[in-house]
DNA sequence: GTCTATAGGTGGATAGAC
DNA sequence: GTCTATCCACCTATAGAC
């Protein structure tokens, strides 16, 4: 191993994300975060710039996974198989990485999670989710090239698309989906859900 | 008017709903709310056991609103009717009152937000989403007997659907869909969108 | 029922020693 | 880079007068 040791930068970022999802943003403190790691509030300033700029890193690291297993979409040969992959991918993400989801995708509005400038190395000009979704728009703009997908524009499908992946993993996130109760029922549910969508968006 | 005057307890409810929606969880106080009713902190204590009891009885009177939405939509005469006005019920809903629905659906597991009793008087014997549930099912029956929607068991479809406006509205909510920047703008799209699902399940 | 006063606590942020 | 010490703001909740 090159890195032996975790840096307390890396430690400060999970800790903060882990207290954010399991407290809520009504009860996340910077000086709990530097707790949980062993060091004190003050040191945090070292490695942010205060309580704000660390939630947005925290957020921003999530992304970086998320991007992970999109991109793995891409070995997919036929348009329509990516897409089906990149729905896959954004499932298996949200189930296996529940606070990561929650931190991007569910946050409150107002929230202080969603700073201005965090992003000291941004992965895009715009905000995290803003690459992902240019990435979905690419892959149904495959499909209607490749006249799989008809009768829309490319963003507005891709918004439809999302919103029912995002309603599916976000329902299931919360809870309310006691009827699948193990992941595979629900993989099986979704892929059935979701490939009955775009049946239907087909024609 | 029987009742000239609002009293007190009202006006901190529909404050504390004001405020939880404005600031979010993270910088809701019960001093803020009794600044904006003209009252001392104290004041608070004699209406509500604390801060939790606050925001508990703020939300649950979002049960209330939300079966008062659902119910206009059996006014519309046929099956695809009440379905696609419980559809868009579910919106104004989520829209005119996102501190409720943020509460009810888009809930940590865990949240400190969810007290365990908090509802003096359960509109149902279930959780309140599950009453809801029920009412949509029963819609997305009659559209099967109607011969309307085809190919699938009443619950599935109804999950089906439920995952897609819940979709919708979660992600307007969460201001991911900064596209449509109007209410008017994202429920255009918002019914085009149910109704293109709809035909694509009818066939 | 509402007030003032106050106790007791948490948290964000900074200054300066090491 | 990390610490301790500190300041200040804000909060929840209670006590007791009116």
């Amino acid at each position: 191993m090159v890195h032996e040791q975790e840096g307390t930068r890396a430690q400060l970022l999970a800790a903060a994300r882990n207290l954010y999802l399991e407290e809520g943003p009504a009860h996340f403190s910077l000086r709990e975060v530097a707790r949980r790691v062993g060091v004190s509030a003050a040191a945090v300033y070292r490695h942010f710039d205060g309580k704000e700029a660390l939630v947005g890193a925290a957020c921003t690291q999530g992304f970086l996974v998320f991007s992970s297993y999109l991109v793995r979409a891409l070995e997919v040969s036929t348009p329509l198989g990516r897409l089906l992959a990149t729905g896959d991918q954004y499932r298996l993400f949200a189930l296996e990485n529940p606070l990561d989801y929650r931190f991007i995708f569910m946050n409150a509005p107002d929230s202080e999670a969603t700073p201005k400038k965090v992003c000291p190395d941004p992965p895009t000009d715009g905000r995290p989710q803003d690459s992902a979704f240019r990435f979905l728009v690419d892959r149904v703009q495959e499909c209607i090239d490749a006249r799989v997908l008809g009768r829309g524009e490319a963003r507005e499908l891709a918004v439809l698309i999302w919103a029912h992946v995002h309603g599916l993993v976000s329902l299931r996130l919360s809870g309310h989906l006691g009827t699948w109760e193990t992941d595979e029922a629900f993989g099986a549910f979704y892929q059935k859900s979701v490939s009955r969508l775009l049946t239907g968006l087909g024609r």
